[in-house]
DNA sequence: CTGGGGATGGGGCCC
DNA sequence: CGGGCCCCATCCCCA
């Protein structure tokens, strides 16, 4: 190996000895480092509005944008798989054409990336997020996150105070990806989260679950299932209750086109549309199905259970919730597990609690005389009546469409007088 | 510690 | 497009 050197004569190059390794003094601290980059990044930025050493360009609906490979490729996972395939070594400007976002939404993202400044507002948020989704960007789509995250809280604020700072803020990449999560687990920076009245954060978080992380098919966190906060001392409120609807609604209405043109090819080459969710990879064939997914972003339960004020994503959700819990509409012992029926079964009630027991098990429990007579009215359970339990069964309500019903008149409310959003042995009165 | 069952959440899809 | 059903995965509780 050889080295050049300044004056252009060649020597054999040598592997440095001790005597060449002299300490070096780097004058360097996290102020000069920044500073530095910073400089850098405003130059970079400069050249590419001059258009200076521009080797890229990048069509999108028919705006032409110019700009640095070695940016784009620092920046972009998908400008990374683009430029690196075959145009790395080409002296040859790369040219990119982009259709699925608008041009608004790119100038965007690249002033983002050659200032580290992204502007969000409402109206552009998911554009950005889908298209930063689409160009493999994922500090920009955290960021679209956290301000989506922050904006459905503020217009919850809205929805009560009728009193709304414009929701427009602008994102700066200052701090490191940890840094700027671990601020997002502490409840959103100061510049996007406007200060909310204690009151109004714990009412709010009786309809939001905190948004969980994407997560694929299937899985759950126990722990965030029991994150919400009963509201005991008020009735269900079904404007409260359909409140969060509202919020996915406004989610959904602001989803751009750009969503549903996720282009899968089959067999005979015939585009299929799915809709691809700007939160996660999920796809689906049908946006209202897209929408139902939302919800497991939003942390939205806008379906409160009137027996224990669960709140569930969805109103089969509830209704089940409420049949097998509240109802004992499950037409099987609890204690044998064998199947009964309405006539050679009872039901049991704890707290809000119902189950079913054989004739046998009931003996056994000492809940009834072996003549039938209730011996036990008290705890561990109660014991409904026949005709008690099958009007109780008719009439209580877990829909929330009916909800004076179920105050008044439903079997559950008879017997629970005090509802524990833990299900903890709840003393009936 | 482990396996079974209940409860719950989410996706696909039919009506 | 919403409601509802079915299915499956996961978590938690309990024996």
């Amino acid at each position: 190996m050889e080295m050049v050197c300044e004056n252009g004569t060649r020597r054999p190059y040598r592997t440095p000895s001790e005597a060449d390794r002299q300490p070096v003094h780097r004058w360097t601290s996290a102020d000069m480092s920044a500073n530095h980059h910073s400089c850098l990044l405003k130059q970079l930025d400069q050249q590419r509005r001059q258009e200076l050493f521009c080797d890229c360009t990048v069509l999108v609906g028919g705006r032409l944008f110019r700009a640095h490979r070695n940016v784009l490729f620092g920046s972009s996972g998908y400008f990374r798989m683009l430029l690196s395939q075959g145009a790395r070594d080409s002296l040859e400007p790369a040219r990119a054409s982009f259709d699925a976002f608008t041009p608004d939404t790119f100038a965007t993202i690249l002033d983002f990336v050659y200032s580290g400044h992204l502007a969000l507002g409402s109206s552009n948020v998911i554009e950005v997020m889908s298209a930063a989704s689409y160009l493999q960007m994922d500090n920009v789509i955290a960021y679209c996150k956290a301000f989506i995250e922050s904006s459905l809280e503020i217009s919850a604020k809205d929805a009560i105070e009728d009193a709304l700072p414009p929701q427009s803020v602008l994102w700066e990449q200052d701090d490191s990806k940890e840094e700027y999560e671990a601020e997002v687990e502490n409840e959103h920076s100061p510049q996007c989260q406007p200060v909310l009245e204690a009151g109004l954060k714990e009412e709010q978080a009786a309809h939001y679950e905190a948004v969980p992380e994407p997560r694929r098919r299937g899985t759950r966190k126990r722990s965030a299932t029991h994150r919400y906060t009963p509201d005991d001392s008020s009735p269900i409120d079904l404007q409260r209750a359909t409140s969060g609807t509202q919020k996915a609604d406004e989610l959904y209405a602001t989803l751009p086109t750009i969503v549903g043109v996720v282009g899968v090819f089959n067999k005979d080459s015939a585009p299929t549309v799915r809709f691809k969710c700007p939160f996660c990879t999920h796809t689906v064939k049908r946006k209202a199905d897209l929408k139902r997914h939302l919800r497991c972003h939003t942390g939205e339960r806008p379906y409160p259970c009137q027996a224990c004020s669960k709140r569930f994503t969805r109103l089969e959700h509830l209704r089940s919730h409420f049949e097998t819990i509240h109802q004992a509409r499950k037409l099987v012992c609890r204690k044998c597990k064998r199947h009964v029926t309405e006539q050679n079964s009872r039901v049991v009630c704890e707290g809000s609690r119902r189950y079913r027991l054989c004739e046998a098990c009931l003996q056994e429990s000492g809940l009834v005389a072996r003549d039938g007579t209730d011996t036990n009215t008290e705890e561990p359970g109660l014991l409904l009546g026949v005709e008690e339990e099958l009007e109780g069964n008719r009439n209580a309500s877990w829909g929330i469409e009916d909800e004076d019903d179920l105050a008044e008149d439903s079997g559950t409310d008879l017997i629970i007088q005090e509802v524990e959003d833990s299900d903890e042995e709840p003393s009936a009165k």
